[in-house]
DNA sequence: AGATCATTACTACTTACGTCA
DNA sequence: ACTGACGTAAGTAGTAATGAT
């Protein structure tokens, strides 16, 4: 009797924001207490020009002058009127960025978008940007991240979340961090701890439910929006997936306590209804003459399947998992993928689990070869 | 075509710092 | 005020993929 259990591997990808596209919106924001950011992604030749047109524009903003941004805002083949925004942001004074006022369309593929961030409204501009990034720091990116003075064209790039620093006590992380990083700037080696803002975590969070991994095009104008180096980007993202993954672990590890303690229970109540079977047997041999029995789980639809040599009977499991699995890239589970010779297996006097995602006994449930 | 090297992006692990009880 | 636990930003080493030579 042999009971084959594969764990699900139910990936699931994130939730996606609303696709709300309704631009016209956005006049609203432009009174006097709001503002308006919309991020469009534009056909884009290639990362090398975009990189070169950044580092003009960061050249022109040297010297005080807008032609090289200009030239990149009204490159046709940069910018298409067609082309919608990546995401239009409403805020108002004290407001949080929150799904309600954030409205994120989808994120350009590797291949094609420049990321152009058009704002309306005054209060961006005129607000203390208390996060700028010292030259120094941007010419560390590759001079990536362009610089942008504060009433060039190239300054409604940056989200100006210091309108919050200037509410009482709200003075916030924003300005406590911008001086710590500027002490950083400063001193050079010193290795201070800059914490996000409030809303710069909010931001970054809900771009990670759009795509867990970045683009250059995409971490540049995350970067861009919320006055970070691109490289604080980065391991923003990287830590967050850390962090996904640490708990999707703790996660996989309860269901597969459960999982265990479920299959424990099952292997002790069919090792005693064995013994009775035997018991049977042996109090009368001519009866039960049944063939071999094999018990395999499908890992899709979560039924044991009964199979002897000519039938396939299913029946509704007793483990019942209640946990969503997600895939996991953990290295334990990878490695042991190549050993396909060793079919998990619950037998009458052991136990052991199966490895996800490798046993289909149902050929209806194998998952597609891609 | 295959080998080698540089670059890039990632993961895993670690460290350092800020916050809070 | 001090301290330890915890969360997290950032550093480091190693690896894999990719493109150029």
């Amino acid at each position: 009797m042999e009971l084959g259990l594969s764990l699900g591997d139910a990936s699931k990808p994130f939730g996606f924001i609303d696709k709300s596209r309704d631009i016209t919106t956005n006049n609203r924001s432009s009174s006097s207490l709001g503002f308006c950011m919309a991020l469009s992604i534009g056909p884009n030749p290639t990362n090398q020009q975009e990189l070169q047109l950044e580092q003009e524009q960061e050249h022109s903003n040297d010297n005080s002058t807008d032609s090289a941004t200009t030239t990149k805002i009204k490159t046709p083949t940069n910018l298409s009127p067609l082309d919608p925004p990546l995401i239009q942001l409403d805020l108002l004074p004290n407001t949080p960025v929150t799904r309600s006022n954030l409205h994120a369309l989808p994120w350009p593929s590797s291949d094609n978008g420049s990321c152009e961030v058009a704002s309306s409204g005054n209060m961006a501009r005129s607000g203390l940007d208390v996060n700028r990034l010292p030259a120094v720091e941007e010419a560390e990116d590759g001079a990536a991240l362009s610089s942008s003075p504060p009433n060039s064209a190239a300054s409604s790039f940056q989200m100006d979340f210091s309108i919050y620093s200037k509410n009482g006590n709200q003075e916030t992380e924003v300005e406590r961090a911008s001086s710590r990083a500027s002490d950083e700037d400063d001193n050079g080696n010193t290795r201070k701890k800059l914490r996000l803002s409030k809303e710069q975590s909010a931001f970054l969070e809900e771009s990670f439910k759009e795509h867990s991994t970045l683009n250059p095009k995409q971490k540049l104008a995350l970067a861009k929006q919320l006055n970070l180096r691109p490289r604080q980007v980065e391991v923003w993202f990287q830590n967050r997936r850390a962090r996904t993954k640490l708990k999707q672990t703790e996660v996989d590890c309860e269901y597969l306590k459960r999982c265990c303690e479920t299959l424990t229970e099952e292997n002790r109540r069919l090792h005693k209804e064995l013994q009775e079977l035997r018991a049977l047997k042996t109090s009368n041999p001519f009866y039960m003459q049944l063939p071999a029995t094999t018990l395999t789980m499908c890992p899709s639809c979560e039924r044991v399947a009964t199979t002897t040599s000519a039938t396939v009977t299913t029946t509704t499991t007793t483990v019942t998992p209640s946990t969503t699995m997600k895939p996991t890239s953990n290295t334990t589970t990878n490695n042991n993928n190549n050993n396909s010779s060793a079919e998990p297996t619950v037998t009458a006097t052991g136990l052991s689990l199966a490895r996800p995602g490798r046993f289909y006994p149902f050929s209806h449930h194998q998952p597609s070869s891609s």
